[in-house]
Parts: C-alpha cells; structure tokens; sequence
DNA sequence: TAGTAAATTGACCAGGTGGTCAAATTAAGA
DNA sequence: TCTTAATTTGACCACCTGGTCAATTTACTA
C-alpha cells in the first residue's frame, strides 16, 4: 500500500486540493512544490515520502482530471444514445459546460495539458487524448450517418477533426470567460444551436 | 536612439536569433536570459542593457513575431480581395502553412502567446488578436455574402467564431506535425480542399 | 509504562534564476 | 598620442527551486 493511500480522506483531500490549485493556476515548470506543501499545511519531507518527484505529483493529479473528464464525456454519450445528431451535439456540449462550470481547476488542468506546456509526457498523453476523442466523436458521426441524418458520403476522419476543433475552443473560451467572470454575456444556448445548426447544416 | 538600435546589423541579428530561439523552446518563465546571453556570445551585463528586463526583451520578440504573421495576412488578404470566397480560404490557408514552414520559431512563439503560456500581458495581446482576427475573417465573409456565395442570413459572429477555430486548429496540428517531422503524412491539399468544402456546404 | 517502529519534520544542499555594478575594454576627439 | 566618454564585461547578489535525511514526534505493542 502506498503511502499516500494510508493517510486519512481528510488528509489526502488537503494535499489534493492544494495539488489542484498549483497546477491549475501554474504550468508545470512554474508550479512550486513548496507552495502545494504550504498550502496543504504539511512539511516538504512528507509530500516527497508520499509522491518520489513532483513528475509523479503531477501523474497523479493530471490522470485524475483527465479520469473525471473521460467519466463525464462516457456519461453524456451513453444517456443520448437514442437521440438524434444535433440534439446528441447540444447535450454534449452541455454537458461540457456544466464540468467546466463546477470543476474549473480540473478544466484548466486540461487545457493547461493539451493547448501546451511542457509538462512530462505531454506528447504521449496528447497522443492518447487524440485517439480518444477520434473514437468518441467518429461514434457520433457514424450513427448520425448510420440514421441519415448526415450524408455518409462526408469525409469522417475531417469531420470528425472540425467537430472536435469547434468544441475545444468554445468551450475553452467559454472556460476564460467564467474565470473572468464573463460568462454571464455568453448566451450559452444561443451558442449550442449555433454550433449543431453549423454541424448540420453548415453555411448555406 | 536605444541602445540596441546602435548595434551593427549582425550584431543585432544575433541576438534577435538567440532570444527567438529560446522563447521559441520554452515559455516566458523557463527560458532563460543566461541561455540568451550565451547563444548569441554576449555578456549578461550587455543583454540588460539592451533590455531593461527579461519582459522588455519578450515584448520585443513576440510583437515582432506578432508583426510578421499580421504582414503576411494582410498581403494574403489584399492579393485574394478579387477571389470568390472558397479559392481565397483556399489562399489563407495556404499561406499560414507557408508562413509555418519558413518561420517555424516565429510560428512557435505565436501559438505559445495564443493557446497558452502566462507571459505578461498575455491576456491583453490575446484580446487584441480576438478582435483582430475577427475584423479579418468577418470582412472576407462579409464580401463573400454580398457576392452571394453565403447566405447572408447566417450569424456573422458566429461563422467567424467557427472559422478561426478550425484554421487556427489546422495551422497548429501542421506546425507540430511539422516539428515533428510528420508533416509528409499531412496531405495539405486535401486538407485544404477539405475546409472550403466544409465551409461551404457543411456536412450535408 | 517502556521500548520500538513508523510517520513527520525542516534545516540543508547544489544548482539555477533575473538583475546589478565597479572595473576593464574599446572608441572618439584633440 | 593622451584624455575622456561610451560600451562591455562577469563576478556577485538575493532569492527560489526540487530533493534529501538525520533528528524528532507520534502511534503502537508488550
């Protein structure tokens, strides 16, 4: 059993909090492990007997957004499976907003990992994001296809991309806006139909 | 007349080539003024004064890397304004890719400063780009609505929104396809072909 | 209660940072 | 050539970093 696992929920909840907020507000190379041991009101020595290097501090607390990210995005898939294309889209992007909304650390973590840092693993773990999130949206499109709601003729693998690019940046962008406190002028709806109108409809 | 505008040419070029280097491999906090000093073989006292501070010395680098990729937008924008709108995407594109292949480092910094990073000011410049690109993308599909080649009922905010999401996507996936010496599996042409369809006729 | 094992501490280390400034070097003018 | 002014240098500073480990505190057992 590792150390960490030994210490009390109490305990373990102050570190990861702490973890949280240092890697959430710092990349990897800036955040000081001296302020997760401040902020966690535990000595330096501890921390380094329950995680070896802050590399492996930072495997655990990246792993763990990248776990509650994949757990939502499996949630949201499974309950529409029944629904049609743009109805699947606007829940998904809902359901983004609502993770973003009640878990801005983990969201920043994420963004922080895939739109850059240099942090340990990055390309690996972008790599892994990458064929991820390939499967997850080229699922949605192939059923779209599989009940004509979309040409089976399109380009999958290129959809599959422009659908992920659009959903990144509005929801990172939408990501800054609640960190500055700018949310309230983004009319979130008005936002998802416009984005499963575009996916179905495009331009024209 | 400062300092660093009195040096010779090549003198200057070095250090420009140096500090452009180094902010292109690692971000505002990790890359270092030592390592500036000794690739471009001058002293540290020297470099201070050239530039007050490590900050005095990035707000150089990135306008100019910022300067560059405005210039060639422009050029792009004023030789295509005759174009209909999918040959003059087409151009866009097209010339993003050939600004990323000539000018990696100045590429890297860019979308260092866009999609990450806590350099000062980030937010500020970040803004300034927002607007920027939004008056540039909205124009070329302002003229494309009033020659007819989009339906001039879409939401302008929007399509500029999407538009810039997936070019910028694009040129990003390429820049490090290229930094990874992928980019012979990128068929360009393709890509290109792919994104004014898109843009055009959507999924349908 | 005494003795032992485990967990916790924080002073300490080597190495790096941005930035300074007296001293040395170079350039310019007479 | 001598003198003065401008430029360049690098040792040095205070501060911070990730990481270590002997010493102390705590928990447990007999």
């Amino acid at each position: 059993m590792k150390p960490f696992e030994k210490l009390s929920e109490e305990k373990q909840a102050r570190i990861m909090n702490a973890s949280i907020s240092e890697f959430a507000e710092k990349d990897y190379e800036t955040a000081s492990m001296n302020t997760v041991v401040n902020l966690a009101g535990i000595s330096k020595g501890s921390l380094f007997n329950y995680f070896k290097t802050k590399s492996v501090l930072y495997d655990y607390i990246y792993t763990l957004a990248l776990g509650e990210v994949k757990s939502y995005l499996r949630k949201v898939r499974d309950e529409t499976a029944q629904l049609p294309f743009n109805e699947r889209l606007s829940k998904i992007v809902d359901s983004g907003v609502i993770f973003i909304t009640e878990r801005p650390r983990l969201a920043r973590i994420y963004f922080r990992l895939v739109y850059s840092g240099d942090s340990p693993n990055r390309k690996i773990i972008v790599k892994e994001l990458h064929t991820m999130s390939e499967e997850y949206l080229g699922n949605i499109i192939q059923d779209a296809m599989d009940r004509n709601e979309l040409d089976s003729s399109i380009n999958k693998a290129q959809s599959v991309f422009f659908l992920d690019a659009v959903l990144n940046r509005f929801l990172k962008e939408y990501h800054e806006a609640i960190e500055n406190g700018n949310h309230q002028y983004f009319d979130r709806k008005e936002w998802v139909k416009g984005i499963t109108n575009f996916f179905t409809k495009g331009f024209s």
